[in-house]
DNA sequence: TCTGGGGTCCTGGTGCGT
DNA sequence: TCTGACGCACCAGGACCC
């Protein structure tokens, strides 16, 4: 790239050359999409268990009142139509991908931000002249290509983006010129704005402040004793359209682990070690797919009435080998004092490294090379549908009746919708699973990305 | 059926070496 | 030898985001 145009996309600017892209309630619409029955119907994504909540909710389900975050138990109430489906993370990365990919024709500065959202800077790239007409086009061609709506918001710096996509939603493109700025920006309710939650809201309400121009009327240090120096000081700069984060290609992951709510709170000692075991097990995998060791583990414990309480435990030089780091993970538990009901136990791995500084560390200190234990991965490959491992929502072929999707599975008996993303809807129909057994397989949008890429 | 799971960043406290 | 200031690493918790 020009090395003029990379310093200058650092600086401020006087044009609406950042863009941010948002896809729309995009794992149910990734859904709706690779599922024919459900489009123009409300569809809930998230856990399906009895503690589950929606991570996403289609514009359809949030008419009726659902939205992410909420306890799915609630979200069936208020939707009772409502289709409930559990995460099918390939299918979405697939989806992100392609998205990613469109984005990347624009500028080679695309900082993702999540798995349906990224940043792009467009000084960077040959649309610096005509960022709306670059957005429209990006949004048609994605829309071409994945079937999927995304909001594209366009300004001066990533705030204006981010929140002008917002405003855009859905299925939106809104261009933020920086003569009118203020006039979009100051009445916006406060919560717009990314880094306030509910505890920054309500701290700024006891000043009276609702919207982005009740912000900028406080002064710097009634901000900063209220809410902190460094989120006072920048809140302060953000009211003011002062955002001089650059779009930056992400960094290394800091950290890596895994979580476990359990259906039921679980209680006593050796239970709760087998479930750390687990849980363990769980994040070494990751830890190992990421690739290196880490130096500090945590382990993160709630308790039936919600209370957490994390331990962690930090060894002499960081470490691959499971052993040492899933006995590190049970002595933090310890530490963490359980004595009662456990609702929630986590364990994460910090302060990371790289196989190359691992060599490093123990090429310091020790003779020998060091002795990296991989951590089996999940046996991959089909696997064939019971009760255990039927998920609502989950990819099922049939030697017959060819790809479909799971409604449910009950005993040796399941639920399934013999349609794909370019067939026409189907009826449910019933598969004895003694007679015929099915399959679960990969979502096929991976065999829509190989086609896409021949043509 | 109240309240998931993956992360990042910030803050305040503490302990330690200089 | 003691003491205070300072910087730094570490730890735990909270807030926030998607």
């Amino acid at each position: 790239m020009d090395p003029e145009r990379l310093a200058d996309a650092s600086r401020p600017r006087s044009r609406a050359t950042v863009l941010h892209a948002d896809a729309d309630s995009f794992f149910a619409a990734v859904e709706q999409r690779d599922k024919p029955s459900l489009r123009g119907r409300p569809v809930l994504v998230g856990g399906t268990g009895p503690r589950g909540v929606v991570s996403t909710a289609s514009y359809e389900a949030r008419r009726a009142g659902a939205h992410s975050a909420m306890a799915m138990g609630r979200a069936r109430r208020l939707v009772p139509a409502a289709a409930v489906l559990f995460p099918r993370f390939e299918a979405y990365g697939a989806y992100s991908r392609m998205i990613m990919a469109e984005l990347a024709t624009l500028s080679e500065l695309v900082e993702p931000v999540s798995i349906d959202e990224a940043f792009v800077d467009l000084e960077a790239g040959p649309y610096a002249e005509d960022p709306a007409t670059a957005a429209a086009d990006v949004r048609a061609r994605i829309r071409e290509r994945t079937g999927l709506a995304v909001s594209i918001g366009l300004g001066r710096t990533k705030l204006i983006a981010k929140l002008a996509s917002d405003a855009g939603k859905p299925d939106g493109l809104l261009v933020v010129d920086p003569a009118d700025e203020d006039a979009f920006l100051l009445p916006l309710p406060a919560r717009a704005v990314p880094g306030i939650g509910p505890a920054t809201m309500a701290a700024l309400e006891r000043l009276d402040v609702r919207t982005v121009g009740d912000l900028r009327r406080q002064p710097l240090d009634v901000l900063t004793m209220t809410i902190g120096e460094s989120s006072g000081t920048n809140l302060f700069r953000l009211a003011r359209g002062i955002d001089e984060r650059p779009v930056a290609i992400s960094g290394e992951r800091k950290s890596v682990g895994s979580e476990r709510t359990f259906a039921e709170d679980i209680f006593g000692t050796e239970t709760v070690a087998a479930a750390i075991d687990s849980v363990a097990d769980e994040a070494l995998r990751r830890l190992h797919a990421h690739g290196g060791g880490a130096r500090t583990v945590v382990a993160k414990v709630r308790f039936a009435d919600f209370t957490t309480v994390t331990r962690s435990v930090t060894l002499p030089q960081p470490s691959a080998e499971p052993a040492e780091l899933r006995a590190a993970a049970q002595q933090a538990a310890r530490a963490a004092g359980i004595t009662s009901s456990v609702r929630l136990l986590g364990v994460s791995f910090h302060n990371l490294s790289t196989h190359a500084q691992l060599t490093l560390a123990w090429d310091e200190d020790q003779v020998g090379a060091p002795v990296v234990v991989p951590v089996p991965d999940v046996p991959a490959g089909p696997r064939l549908l019971d009760e255990a491992n039927g998920r609502p929502g989950l990819d099922v072929e049939h030697p017959v009746l060819g790809r479909g999707w799971l409604v449910h599975v009950r005993a040796r008996e399941a639920t399934v919708r013999f349609e794909t993303v370019d067939s026409p809807p189907a009826r449910s129909q019933v598969v004895d699973l003694d007679a015929e057994p099915l399959t679960l397989v990969a979502p096929l949008v991976a065999e829509m990305t190989a086609t896409d890429r021949t043509d």
